[in-house]
DNA sequence: GTGATATACGTAACATGTTAATAAATATGA
DNA sequence: TCATATTTATTAACATGTTACGTATATCAC
């Protein structure tokens, strides 16, 4: 095994993102069946739920929301659309815009699947406890102001 | 906004996958541009890494340490076959399995990159500060338990 | 107003995620 | 031994991640 400087790179199942991506894995998998019940990927559902939330959103403001990139994005919403969850219209202000809107359909697979999601987030706050999980949001929080914070000056790539 | 069983769900930007990607993100945000410059992408240096640690492995063995289905790992694999970056040979007592080196030109790669994947760990643990990172890590570990622990009785779909 | 810039959105091309189906080798049990 | 099941790995097909590029509209400098 390679080392490098006199240093060893931490232990690989070690690494941060794979901690982080473990973590991920873990909590999703007893919820993606409930999605795939009703055709739905995971991506497919955030962008619905942020619907839910707030309707007739842009598509850059959704891309934020939901952590999608815009080419990604662009062809969910050409999928849901195709299948009447969502209906996009233009803006009146900036005819750059899309706006897109639930559809009564897309409400409806909504009601479906949220008790579900409700359900895993109750198991999971049983299970991990309520306090821990506030602790676990607080650092996660923590983790990612801390590292956007001016600078990251040590790489010149931006 | 529906609601639920006199639920709601939890607003969507507070929710755990999401929390755990935008972290995940900020992670790797400042080190995916040391592996682009080397035409890596992120699950090819989780393969470099993780047999540059143990040289040998088989696919199966690879999948699991670095959270790569099979499927994807397959395609990485030829990818690499194809760069030299590995060679794969036949096990003898198991002609169903492929063994997996990495070359000298593999080994070569991973000593041009280790080092800049050390800087942000360093970088990473300067700004979170040590024994956040130790109790992050610690949580999502205990998180990650919890949630395989026998049952998850609450989803027959396994 | 006109021209340069920036923004919003889309497509292209390739890598990966994900489920299903398949082939080949091995293990199991009658 | 032989049929059957299991394991290992691959491919197919489609959705998504990611970077590069294109197009239309909007904004800004002058």
């Amino acid at each position: 095994m390679d080392t490098i400087d006199d240093r060893v790179l931490r232990g690989f199942d070690r690494s941060l993102p794979m901690a982080l991506l473990r973590a991920r894995e873990a909590v999703m998998k007893k919820f993606t069946p409930s999605l795939r019940a009703n055709n739905m990927s995971a991506q497919q559902w955030r962008v619905i739920r942020a619907l839910n939330e707030q309707d007739g959103l842009d598509i850059s403001e959704l891309s934020d929301r939901c952590h999608l990139l815009m080419p990604s994005l662009s062809r969910i919403i050409q999928n849901l659309e195709k299948r009447d969850l969502v209906s996009r219209s233009q803006s009146e202000e900036d005819n750059r815009r899309s706006v897109i809107n639930l559809t009564d359909e897309g409400h409806a697979v909504f009601r479906k699947i949220a008790p579900k999601s409700i359900e895993r987030y109750e198991f999971i706050t049983d299970r991990f406890g309520y306090g821990k999980l506030e602790l676990l949001y607080e650092l996660l929080d923590e983790l990612v102001e801390k590292l956007q914070e001016g600078g990251d000056t040590h790489d010149r790539s931006t």
